[in-house]
DNA sequence: ACGATTTTCTATATCGATTTAGCAACAAAT
DNA sequence: ATTTGTTGCTAAATCGATATAGAAAATCGT
């Protein structure tokens, strides 16, 4: 049994037993050594020998105190930071955020906290930023749509990068099922001449989209015109990107029925174009998007789109590092890290109709609900 | 001059020399003392009686085994973590993620990280927040559109809070200005039956900005109707609120000739509304929001609304954190921490127009630059 | 030639925890 | 009465840097 000194016997004055925020003021408050009080707090297996009631004499006085192990002293001693590293193109984008919304959910729910970068596609950044998290200790790398090919020491997840690493469990989208919900849709629906806008070359998800559509389109028999095909280049986040390529291809005198957009930003740009040269969506021509950014929703009438599931995704990500984490401390490799494929799914709202439609209406937005289609339908 | 010792002469074995990643291997490796190493790459003061040639070989060495004083261990002694804690409500809505982006550009380009932590406007996870990141020793905080009423004993910047602490310095709009030029407007192109939504009552602007609205009305001297007055209560950034806010009063028969949304989120979902109303949008009624979230100029016609320049305040913030830290090390308390108070500015886009307007176009995006009015116009 | 400086570095305490090896005291077993 | 085993704790060595007081060697002044 410790014997407790009353805190005003300490030899520093008077109110000294008010603030035993270190371990070893506690320990001096308790009249038990450091150790003792660290090995009962973190319950360690070895502190079963130690009595009830000094347990319970600690317990409460930590509580009392309000005692917190200094971060820093613990990171230090024992190699964990208890943080994650997140690299996005930039944090403002809706894409990029909702991700980063389901990774916090998970990662602060497990006691961890994240630190993001945002690197805007310079990779000089990205090789920086990678630096700078090592440096930091970071206990793992969460990385979305980003060109990525490195392994670290440090576990690593990433989010629609479409790496070849063997090691790096990632996160993506069936860009295959994506393809062939979005054409089996706008085909249903009497579409033959299609438009499409290709990402930016620097963006992961653009070559590897792009083929499934290609591949897809072959197996429905579907014929893409390539003069209706236009890729975006520069690196914003704008839909002045799609604008600008429908205004090219509008003044060319092409006359698409519809348009499958690389996401829903340039959707709504090229929209915007479409208004310009006097055709209304959907009736002179239909609009499906892709990612389902909460702004999609927003439109009148609302933007059909492929929705990607990306606050699971980034749930999901964080899932994995953390996995990887434990892993690493107690049986290394032993579940193989994955490639994990998400399902895409149609969200059918009001920028898609059958081709031809009776010009009548202006107000469209509660008309289209009849469409029979396998997709889920959405109110708003 | 100190003797350089072989690597292989290590009594550790033959690549000894290839891994000094610590101060102590570094010292074992020049044959210095660690203290010598640490006060040279520092910089510290007492350097300077170190000899050149000493110091050259020093950053040499540094340099060749790319030496990085560990994270953890320095923090522990100089007690700064060169992290800052950021609040928001939430990480993936427009509005914060934008002051996010604006708090990340000037943090990174100081050598701060930042963690960021998502609150949803639970009291008891505000207070939980703020607790791990005294805990995790951040140097600072940041917390943006988040109600707030504590001081701490780190340095902390309120963006949009419209708290009334002393010590705290904090960024907000310039609400009267905001009212004055989207009710001058409004008024200039002959409304005087306009809407309003007000903010939900635990978002810190609603109160500020809806005097501001009703001050300065006074002062024009037009009339608010109280029954076109509605105020959005749920906790949920989603359109619905603005869109059954105008359903509602729609319903009850009234019919505003123009609206002014708490937020460009709730002025889309109000425009649906009005769309299913057979209201077009600016024809019948015109719409003024607020934010200039990005989504705002995606739409078509584009939005008008009241521009928060959020990555400006964001940055800002950053600034402000930053200067108090350093001043804190320094000359404690010699600028006093001031408000500081943004103005904003009215973006004309798409969505008002006069009063009574010809019933002609569909497509108007072209039209409006006619507007004069002291805003700026854009493009897109 | 001897103390006083200056130059150039070093020893050591510290930041605050974690963790392993092991000590003391007493009970049980032989 | 000695060995063996428990029970209940502690000492001391880390983790890797920073910072202060001061040591050893070289230079200088007289």
């Amino acid at each position: 049994m410790p014997k407790r000194r009353a805190g005003t016997n300490d030899a520093n004055g008077l109110r000294d037993a008010e603030k035993p925020s270190s371990l070893k003021n506690l320990a001096d408050y308790l009249g038990l050594a450091p150790a003792t009080i660290s090995l009962v707090l973190n319950g360690a297996a070895i502190a079963s020998t130690i009595s009830p009631e000094t347990k319970k004499l600690i317990f409460a006085a930590a509580r009392e105190f309000n005692y917190r192990p200094n971060f820093f002293a613990r990171c230090l001693r024992t190699r964990r930071s208890f943080a994650i590293g997140v690299m996005v193109p930039e944090v403002s984008e809706g894409y990029n955020a909702t991700v980063l919304s389901g990774i916090e959910d998970h990662l602060l729910q497990e006691g961890y906290f994240y630190f993001v970068v945002s690197h805007r596609f310079r990779t000089d950044l990205i090789d920086e930023y990678v630096e700078l998290f090592l440096h930091r200790s970071v206990d793992g790398l969460i990385v979305v749509n980003t060109p990525w090919q490195r392994e670290l020491s440090v576990p690593v997840v990433t989010v629609s990068c479409h790496h070849t690493l063997k090691d790096v469990p990632s996160i993506v989208l069936d860009h295959h099922v994506a393809a062939e919900v979005a054409l089996k849709h706008l085909i249903s629906l009497g579409h033959n001449e299609i438009a499409f806008i290709k990402g930016q070359s620097f963006v992961p998800d653009t070559e590897v989209r792009w083929k499934a559509i290609v591949e897809v389109a072959g197996r429905l028999g579907f014929l893409i015109n390539p003069k209706l095909v236009t890729q975006i280049e520069d690196n914003s986040p704008l839909p002045q990107l799609g604008y600008h390529a429908m205004q090219k291809l509008l003044a060319e005198g092409r006359r698409p029925t519809a348009l499958f957009a690389f996401n829903d930003i340039c959707a709504m740009g090229a929209i915007r174009a479409f208004h310009e040269f006097g055709l209304r969506v959907p009736e002179d021509i239909s609009v499906v998007g892709f990612d389902d950014i909460v702004a999609a929703a927003y439109q009148s009438p609302g933007l059909t789109t492929v929705q990607q599931p990306l606050r699971k995704m980034g749930r999901m990500a964080a899932e994995s590092v953390l996995r990887q984490i434990v892993q690493t401390d107690e049986q290394a490799a032993e579940h193989p890290p994955a490639q994990i494929v998400i399902e895409p799914e149609l969200i059918v709202r009001g920028t898609t109709a059958p081709i031809a439609q009776s010009k009548s209406a202006a107000n469209n937005s509660a008309k289209n609900n009849n469409n029979k289609d396998s997709a889920r339908l959405v109110a708003l």
